[in-house]
DNA sequence: CTGCGGTATTGATCCGCGTCAAGGACCGGA
DNA sequence: TCCGGTCCTTGACGCGGATCAATACCGCAG
């Protein structure tokens, strides 16, 4: 993206903030706006009529919220942690694209990743053990902390991180109960592949063996 | 698409049928094809290093196979029936993609309606029981068949297809395995919800109560 | 320090679905 | 007609994870 585009981008948008449980979008109600991702967690969520409930996407730091070329997304929003977004008016931002091919692509390219990591979810929900699932959750927080981290940079093949979601929410992204989710991090505990300073610091001392137990075959992935 | 858009994807285009179980793109190599679904139905698996195995995409007629933008995808695509498809070399597509913008738009509103499939895949995983699993997946057909089939089209509420799945595959898409297919097929037949002519012709003579033993709330979706 | 509310852990029990095993339906070839 | 293979169904049984219930933890206001 250069300069102009970042310039542009930056005119139209809008800064907020939004305590951790707050709804930003939901899935009833047609969305007039993009947003960008700054700091926090925010977690989409679907959920069946009898109430049963199922994250289906995480979203970070860099990542985009919202919907392109349609009002109402079928997913509800929320904040997992405190979160900052940067949320752009609908039409100014698609008028925008339209002047820069490139930022379309990036979207493009964006909604790629989403579909892949959507997918390798849906292994991860349909022929997983409890224990890969919660091994395969922390091993994804692992990598990012590696990559966005700064603790234990140095060290490789160690990370710290802390646990963006509570118990119940990482229940509802696992196809878990609480009760299983916390059975199986003690579990992992016990056998000394991660280590719980509090309920939500996670230190991992060997991450390829955090990958074993997520049925990857080691570190490579 | 206008008519020179058609034309000139024709120029590039060749036509390819593949048999049932045949391998079209492993997740091991490099694609440098993109295609189009004619007929049959194609299935995007995603295997653990043990071999456990899930279904993760199912295209038919009209869908896109393959990705732009980059070589090597990280599914394994195979025939799941009989298939016709109409492949494109990558490097002229995507020339044919930089002319005309259009085109792009129309790759990208499909990518968002896959990963909206994609992430109610992943509430059914997570969240619904056997027996909804498999309604669910009825009920996909039913709705595809009463858009696209010809039987029953003046009967609403009836619809009558066939499964482009062997029990096998049902298990990899639902999460599920064989047996437990079977067992749940029977109990909707038991139950009246959907009639078996053969193994795989199926009747539904009232979809709302399909959808229903599905877990949504009626016919509406 | 004390009490309180939300969150997490741990234990006991239950049940849905996986596993194992046997047999049935169908099909193409000898 | 018989045979072999593939696909599907059905039954008996066991296990992993859900459910129910009790307790422990942690942050916070008083």
């Amino acid at each position: 993206m250069d300069d102009v585009q970042i310039k542009k981008l930056a005119q139209i948008a809008h800064r907020k903030k939004i305590p951790s449980g707050q709804t930003i979008i939901s899935d009833e109600e047609p969305v007039d706006f993009f947003a960008n991702v700054i700091s926090g967690a925010v977690k989409l969520t679907k959920t069946l009529p009898d109430g049963r409930q199922q994250i289906v996407g995480l979203l970070f730091a860099p990542d985009f919220l919202g919907r392109a070329y349609s009002k109402n997304n079928p997913y509800t929003a929320e904040a997992a942690t405190d979160v900052e977004i940067c949320t752009f008016p609908n039409a100014a931002f698609e008028r925008l694209v339209g002047e820069y091919p490139g930022l379309q692509q990036r979207l493009f390219q964006h909604t790629l990743d989403e579909l892949d990591a959507a997918r390798d979810w849906m292994l991860l929900l349909g022929r997983k053990t409890a224990e890969e699932k919660v091994a395969s959750f922390l091993h994804m927080l692992a990598r990012r902390s590696m990559l966005t981290g700064c603790v234990h940079k140095n060290t490789p093949g160690v990370a710290a991180f802390e646990l963006p979601l509570t118990r119940s929410d990482m229940a509802d992204y696992l196809g878990l109960t609480i009760e299983t989710v916390s059975r199986q991090l003690t579990r992992l505990k016990t056998s000394n592949v991660i280590r719980l300073s509090t309920n939500r610091l996670i230190m991992v001392p060997d991450v390829a063996r955090l990958a074993n137990s997520a049925g990857h075959d080691d570190g490579r992935h």
